[in-house]
DNA sequence: AATTTTCCGTACCGGTCGGTCACATGAACG
DNA sequence: CGTTCATGTGACCGACCGGTACGGAAAATT
């Protein structure tokens, strides 16, 4: 058995990166310690020693995802800078394309608050808050969008995200998803028309 | 040969509600069946005899789930019969009613899809079926009420519903899935309204 | 009462879970 | 050279995982 001696990516970040995908693609409950370790070509304490426990390897995971979410969230959005409303039909164009990929495993952020309701554990405290800034994000948009009720309308867009999400998992590339712009449209229409108020309750 | 029909709590009936609460309330992944046996007041052998495994049983629990679904849908629906557009309404009056309360876990469906990724889990299938005709449902729905697209305005729904399910979790009772009812009717008027077609795309 | 049929519990299986130990190895750097 | 730091080795842990062989209790049937 020839030392391969392995160069560049430490074992750190080899256990991340492959842990990572194994979570993403099976969830994390169903992925084993000795599983990453073994597809990473590493071993438990390497992973013991980087990552204190497989709960903060998640919680590191789930970082890793929210920061991958803002990235194409943000790129989709500043071709549009100054024009909030092209600015949420970009990231809905962006969040279709993906959504609407063969074998797309919804947000893994979403994913982990299912699979882990204890609201102590680390990892779902990390996607609580990213969802969080992303409610707040939204806000920010139809605020500047002049909506009528930009709380309101946030919150409409941001069930059409989560929809999308966990439909794609459900019916696969020609599930509801695919419905997502258009009725994101229909929100902000009615949110931002002119005419009668469609929708007269409190926000 | 008669009936059984004893009304004594069989051990089969004792694991299934007790299995039934778990799985819902922590995650079928994260429940073993020794703590469904011992909170039942059964033993290992009663489940297996009954159910046949663990994945089986969690495929009744679904079954339950999705029976369950259709007793609140048909009795908020009920009232209404003839007015579809007042059936979807009152249905997005429990939906909300269930979602912002307290300690809500989402749908059960929803959460073993996200939980058990494989297609060829048993209890997959069930969820993936029960949505299947959810979204009959509604398109039936829609196509009573005469929408412009059905299918496309069935979907949003759906979106709606489901992320009303998932943000339940990530917020809680003052989450997005408050704005639930009120974006179902922006949606619907949207697809009804005489005036100018606000989304031109196809269904 | 005796027997068949239905139901259920004791005890146990091999495997895997997350996690830890002491120690060896090897490259990097001064 | 020797030290430091990161990593691998391999053994080990107790608890728990899903699943089962087998035999006893309890009804229903005769």
């Amino acid at each position: 058995m020839p030392r391969k001696t392995a160069e560049a990516p430490r074992a750190a970040e080899r256990i991340l990166t492959t842990a990572g995908e194994l979570f993403y693609r099976e969830g994390a409950r169903a992925i084993g310690v000795d599983e990453i370790v073994a597809k990473a070509g590493a071993t438990k304490p390497s992973l013991y020693r980087a990552f204190g426990s497989k709960d903060q390897l998640i919680a590191r995971y789930l970082q890793d995802q929210a920061e991958q979410f803002w990235a194409y969230f943000d790129a989709a959005v500043e071709p549009h800078a100054g024009d909030p409303k092209a600015q949420l039909l970009a990231f809905f164009d962006v969040l279709t394309e993906r959504t609407t990929r063969k074998g797309y495993r919804g947000c893994g952020l979403s994913n982990a608050v299912v699979e882990y309701p204890e609201p102590s554990h680390p990892g779902r405290q990390v996607a609580v808050d990213h969802k969080a800034d992303l409610r707040k994000r939204l806000r920010d948009l139809t605020r500047a969008m002049d909506a009528r009720k930009p709380k309101k309308l946030a919150d409409g867009l941001l069930l059409l995200i989560e929809g999308a999400y966990i439909t794609s998992q459900l019916f696969g590339s020609d599930g509801p998803a695919g419905a997502a712009k258009s009725a994101a449209e229909a929100l902000i229409e009615a949110h931002t028309r002119q005419a009668p108020d469609p929708n007269p309750s409190a926000a």
